[in-house]
DNA sequence: GACTTGACCGAACGGTCGTGCTATTTTTAA
DNA sequence: TTAAAAATAGCACGACCGTTCGGTCAAGTC
């Protein structure tokens, strides 16, 4: 264990990228709180006790810092909810599980506060920029991987041939938007059972027939 | 026309409170695109041909100016959405106009920009303050009487008498999420549809069952 | 006519913002 | 081992932040 590649652990990883990645977790997480534009380049700097202009050399702006911040979310994103649920077996149980995946990533699983990607769509949405075609991005990528996996549920026999996957994206996507309000700005306690209750309701307009 | 109640078209209105309300107009317009947080003061004076102090005078603090907006926010809801809606006949078409009006709302009708009371749910969810304390409060109010109109609905007979209506909140809030994300962050022409298809859907778990 | 009150302004405060420049240190490659 | 390259710090800039203060000017009151 003295010089490089002690153990394969992870890829060669320069001195560089890595600090900026422990950056990136960290904008992550603050931004997850207070906001894409609201997290400054000094408060990064002193969270990762770098100096401001050292942690800005990383990244030449601060709307590029943002957008970057949008490719770690997606990559964590990946981590955390789609992998996961694509270990489940194809079809409605994958669904189920990316459901609940999901909500725990909106509970605040891997920073604190909720799901920067919604926060960020409507933060956004009404300002052109880098960061808004970011945004708008993953959101397209997301919605494509909802519709996805109900096209597997189609051929799988899980739901029904003429379903209109588009659909099913945009209604999901609805609920998880409606768990995020009632769990985090309400704090209700029934927000789970909602949206559980919303899920199942969703799901019985797509599932096959079965009586 | 010399003094003062020239007409009833408006109660008195000391010339103070005239241009506060002038301002927080201007300021839910602001809000509107670059959200709460970011609408600064110096912005605001100037969007409003008002000295930075002058402006303040009115507010003592940012924050009770934030908090103003989302007041002023609630107005305008209640005159561009529940009062047109509320003129439609009890239960079912009520709901159906309700979520029209909605739309509509969210397309830009008052401002310019989305819906804030959406963004500064998100923006606000993890931050502490008299503001969150508004935003909070203005969404229970929200939700209190989509539920009460799912209420009526069951009262009129158009919804199933063991109706949740609760669960029918959750679910209609759910779906202007959607369409908000699909028809300004995404441009979808096809959020329209998507949004009417989804509230069907959700009609058709809460009607009475007609065969 | 003196006095109070309310609305508004201009200037200024200490602070932070994003962003450049120039060193200096640390890592990497030969 | 050493030189090139990369990473980080120090410092400074102009702009803007929220906020305070003293002052002006008009309208109303005694």
């Amino acid at each position: 264990m003295k010089t490089a590649s002690t153990t394969l652990d992870k890829p060669k990883l320069s001195k560089g990228m890595e600090t900026r990645e422990k950056i990136l977790e960290k904008a992550v997480s603050l931004a997850s709180v207070c906001g894409l534009e609201d997290l400054s380049i000094g408060k990064l700097a002193r969270a990762t006790k770098l100096s401001k202009s050292g942690l800005f050399a990383h990244f030449k702006s601060k709307e590029n810092l943002q957008a970057q911040i949008i490719q770690k979310v997606i990559d964590l994103y990946q981590d955390h909810v789609l992998r996961p649920s694509f270990r489940e077996p194809r079809g409605l149980p994958r669904i189920r599980a990316l459901f609940e995946n999901w909500k725990r990533w909106i509970d605040g699983d891997p920073f604190q506060g909720g799901c920067i990607a919604l926060a960020s769509a409507l933060e956004f949405d009404d300002r052109p920029g880098v960061v808004r075609d970011e945004v708008e991005g993953m959101m397209r990528k997301l919605l494509d991987v909802l519709a996805k996996s109900a096209q597997i549920a189609v051929d799988e026999g899980h739901f029904r041939p003429d379903a209109d996957i588009g659909q099913f994206a945009f209604e999901l996507n609805a609920i998880i938007y409606g768990y995020h309000l009632h769990a985090r700005l309400l704090q209700d306690p029934a927000a789970d059972a909602r949206s559980n209750e919303a899920l199942e309701s969703l799901l019985r307009e797509f599932k096959v027939d079965q009586q």
